[in-house]
DNA sequence: GTGAAAGCGCTAACAA
DNA sequence: TTGTTAGCGCTTTCAC
């Protein structure tokens, strides 16, 4: 280690500050945290600004950290960043942490099954004054350690029993506006691909499909459902049941998922049927997979990257007390039309 | 403020650690680090390591930083998150600080053109004790912001002038195979969709093409190369402008990006040209995408997630001062063989 | 309105 | 081999 005082270039602290401004530190400290009850005379503040200013002063956030206990840094749980609802969400998060001087650290959650994992992350948790936590799955062994470790935390993309802060899609409205799309276009025998694990997205997405059919006029018939889970295997098996199996065909399937759509898609080719032509095919969630399928998948948008956003300002809200729950459902952006639905009035 | 000493709940301290062992801090200090020079007794070894786990003693970061002033943490900056590539590259840059015991920070940053965001980007250097940089584009004023911060860092993803520390694919050699396996299926009329912006990437795959053409024996036809950047949008009009003006048209195309290979499908499609029946298409790098793809499309993977593992890795030895330069170049991971290439011999 | 002083939890000289 | 000591840079009570 260097000598420190023989460095050339030694980051300025607030003592240096104070110095050049001629006032002690404290009263630096006071005036740069904008102290709202001991206020400070117009002149001093004016130079301690000013010498914080020409000094190009920033402040040692360690050290901060260490007196207040507070890290002004947000942890994400996230178990993929290839699924590109992820990816959106933690672009919002680290927007929203940054816009009121947060960090965003990445805490990466191995699948469950890993049992070492949660654990592992709670060593992180020293970290952060909070936690986002995003997981499609119900992983309710990772959500028992992090309340143990009883950091704030929020939960984002689903509601959950016993959980205090939630933001989630109102995956129930997106279905219901993906499904009468459909029905708008004339068709009546329309397919779902459901979810099974995860509760929340699962469940809200085959209400929104039940409420369409049924505003509709339109008879459930279950011939035309059956689970397909969140990946393109899924959705290609889910489909193909569907087919082997209905005496009346589909003209349109609804998959909850863009994955599970994906492997609709590639199954339906795979038995020379075409789309739109032969079946419509639209889904929930936006993304740029949707774009260079071929054709372009038509989808109920979703504000991904909004709700990473909201998690983080309203994580940041929590840890500061200012708000004791947090309950917000979000809802789609709307009908991004491209090219796999069509009508057939 | 709760009073610290009537908390229920206090995190313990190096101090408790000690008083537990019966021993000062500062050989609790030493023997929980690992001080090489300075061995303690077998016997305080082990009552201090007893200590620390009975009381499940956790250092305190913020204290640790300020002393020593390493936080211990590494920034990944990246400009955008849905393009898989980025992603894999965090995955791996998570997993390689992790098992070092580091913590990965993101730091956003916007696309050039958005003048502060580089400089607000050094403002959390503060918090970092290094930083991977991953950037498609050539973005050398950002690069001069992270060389004036003084912080180590590695360029991932291209190698550039006055870099000290690089790590980034054989685009040359993984171009050379993507086309090598065209030529191997019997085309000899190849097109190529270039680059412009990324001398490391576009360069080097342009220069795997020519490599491979030469390797057979096939002229350089300079009708068939066209830029296309990195957008789907360019890849669409490149390959457009390319048939529009070829006498005789190529065969099979190789597009130098997943993006592009998206675009150039969509507008073969859209000309009423199949692939690979019409066409046969092949790019470099694997992602989510090329599988979804409608026919799915053959690729030449490359190892995204171990650069980001690798990156991370060689940042913190260049940290701990272990080593003093990284060069390193990673190879194709192999053939992708899927649905868009076809032989035509 | 401002300064003095203590201390957050830790590491690393140095002394014993 | 172990303990003493100082101090990293900051915030915050308390006294003036």
């Amino acid at each position: 280690m260097a000598d420190r005082s023989s460095e050339s270039h030694r980051r300025s602290t607030l003592a240096d500050v104070a110095q050049l401004a001629g006032v002690d530190v404290s009263t630096a400290s006071r005036i740069l945290n904008g102290d709202k009850i001991q206020r400070a005379s117009d002149e001093t503040r004016k130079r301690v600004e000013g010498a914080a200013k020409t000094l190009a002063y920033q402040p040692n956030l360690h050290a901060r950290s260490l007196r207040t206990s507070r890290t002004y840094t947000l942890g994400i749980a996230v178990p993929q960043l290839d699924n590109p609802v992820y990816s959106q969400i933690i672009l919002g998060a680290e927007r929203g942490a940054r816009e009121l001087g947060y960090s965003l650290l990445i805490a990466h959650v191995d699948q469950p099954g890993n049992g070492e994992s949660a654990y592992e992350r709670l060593a992180q948790l020293n970290r952060v004054d909070g936690l986002l936590i995003t997981t499609l799955n119900d992983d309710s062994e990772m959500l028992q350690a992090v309340k143990r470790a009883k950091v704030p935390f929020v939960l984002l993309n689903r509601k959950a029993k016993g959980v205090r802060n939630c933001i989630y899609f109102d995956s129930r409205q997106a279905a219901f506006l993906a499904v009468d799309h459909l029905i708008q276009q004339g068709h009546r025998r329309i397919a779902h691909l459901s979810g099974q694990v995860n509760p929340s997205t699962g469940i809200g997405r085959y209400a929104g499909y039940c409420d369409a059919l049924e505003a509709a006029g339109i008879p459930l018939d279950p011939q035309l459902v059956d689970v397909s889970g969140y990946t393109i295997n899924g959705g290609a098996e889910a489909i193909s049941r569907i087919l082997d199996r209905a005496k009346s065909p589909p003209t349109a399937v609804f998959p909850l998922t863009l994955n599970a759509a994906a492997g609709a898609i590639m199954a339906l080719n795979a038995r020379g049927l075409r789309v739109p032509k032969d079946m419509s095919v639209i889904t929930v969630h936006d993304g740029p997979i949707a774009q260079v399928m071929h054709p372009p998948l038509t989808t109920i948008d979703m504000p991904s990257q909004q709700m990473g956003y909201e998690g983080a300002q309203a994580l940041i809200q929590v840890i500061q007390g200012d708000v004791k729950r947090v309950d917000r459902q979000m809802q789609p952006l709307g009908l991004k039309l491209r090219q796999t639905t069509r009508s057939i009035r």
